[in-house]
DNA sequence: TCATAATCCGTACATTTGTACCAGTAATCG
DNA sequence: CGATTACTGGTACAAATGTACGGATTATGA
């Protein structure tokens, strides 16, 4: 049994799956070192033993899992940038969307994905799928500021998922008003398609103005 | 001995200290479920004993370990702000020292900040430091927006402080080339600048043109 | 200097954890 | 239907880990 086939059976496949999402959920509770065995079989419903006859080691299915949520928020990135191609939609609309899809998951979700985020800058397997994950965030957003003609379009993605993920970690980290914090949110996603909309020429000239010295 | 009083004797804190920054080290290279008596004593250079002699247990070394790091942060960051203050500066300048002082950290330290942010959202007693460190992230921004005369500067402080996090996260998690990054940070924070130094109408008038729907 | 407290550190031990084992059962395929 | 393979799940056990213990050593203060 040098490496493990896909089990054959339905109900198989079903326990398996059932222990991934098992340990998502056990990460995002507890942290990784709550990620055991017996908290994920536990957790699961299934019996010890299957946890090892499933996977080699807790790592490969603590990576595993973590692999199939980031694959799963790929796949539904992706149905979302299509639908955004559709046309016919504002951008204020499909920002909210976007913010949505990426950010406004559960509390547990959020954790799991930062998890990720930190669990791929130490374990090289996780950076490829990590890296499609945010480049499908990414190519969704800059596929609505291309149509806006926004400068740099696929520069400017990557400050729109970064303040998403900056606003979500820093929620987690320290809640505020929920209300409150959507609003300073889409506030603050509104400055940035501003920002990048500009022209270069636009841009350079409200620019100057931040090249003057402060007065104290 | 319910409770551990800080210790008297001088090189008795400095090996507390040790283990402490020990801790962080190990929580950075591994993640939580490295974090063992063992692997911090020996990282610290004591012996094994030292780590019980000193702490409770082990999560109550992570999270004074976790507590210390936010709290040398916060010092540092008041630090930069008081000096920020002085004025003479361009708001650029103190856009890439905010942008190092917040980001530019090593690897190490930012893998432990972002863990804290984690770790927060399970552990009540760490999200009063967290916040604090937040806050005083934010100040510093939000003084430097306001000095501008921008527009709502606490509120822009927070969307600064989370684009520079965001980047720093998705930094960790997929390494772009460090130029490029630097770059791409820059301008994100430029933009920032730009739409928040409007004053409202001026900016509501930009923003008019984000709620015509798009074509496909 | 002496007594008392603080600190040190090797070691022991119970618990938790990872992993292997294997007898039994169910599915699959010829 | 019979045989072969896939899966089940209880249990065992070695390794890692958290934590306690207690005698030796060092600081402190009267």
């Amino acid at each position: 049994m040098v490496t493990k086939p896909v089990p054959s059976q339905a109900r198989s496949r079903s326990r398996r799956e059932a222990l991934l999402r098992a340990a998502i959920g056990v990460l995002a509770e507890g942290g990784s070192k709550a990620v055991t065995h017996r908290a994920v079989a536990a957790r699961a419903g299934v019996p010890l033993a299957s946890t090892t006859y499933y996977f080699k080691s807790i790592d490969e299915l603590t990576e595993e899992a973590l692999r199939l949520h980031v694959t799963e928020r790929v796949a539904e990135l992706e149905a979302l940038t299509a639908e955004a191609a559709e046309g016919g939609r504002t951008v204020e609309e499909i920002a909210l969307r976007f913010a949505d899809a990426l950010v406004g998951r559960s509390r547990e979700a959020m954790v799991a994905q930062f998890e990720v985020y930190l669990e791929a800058s130490r374990v090289p397997t996780l950076r490829e799928p990590v890296a499609r994950a945010l480049l499908a965030f990414e190519e969704l957003a800059a596929r609505a500021l291309a149509a806006l003609g926004a400068r740099r379009p696929e520069e400017a993605a990557l400050a729109f998922v970064a303040i998403l993920d900056g606003f979500a970690l820093h929620r987690l980290a320290r809640p505020l008003d929920p209300e409150r914090d959507a609003a300073l949110l889409f506030d603050a996603m509104a400055s940035l398609f501003v920002a990048y909309a500009m022209d270069e020429d636009e841009f350079e000239m409200w620019r100057a103005r931040f090249r003057r010295p402060l007065a104290g």
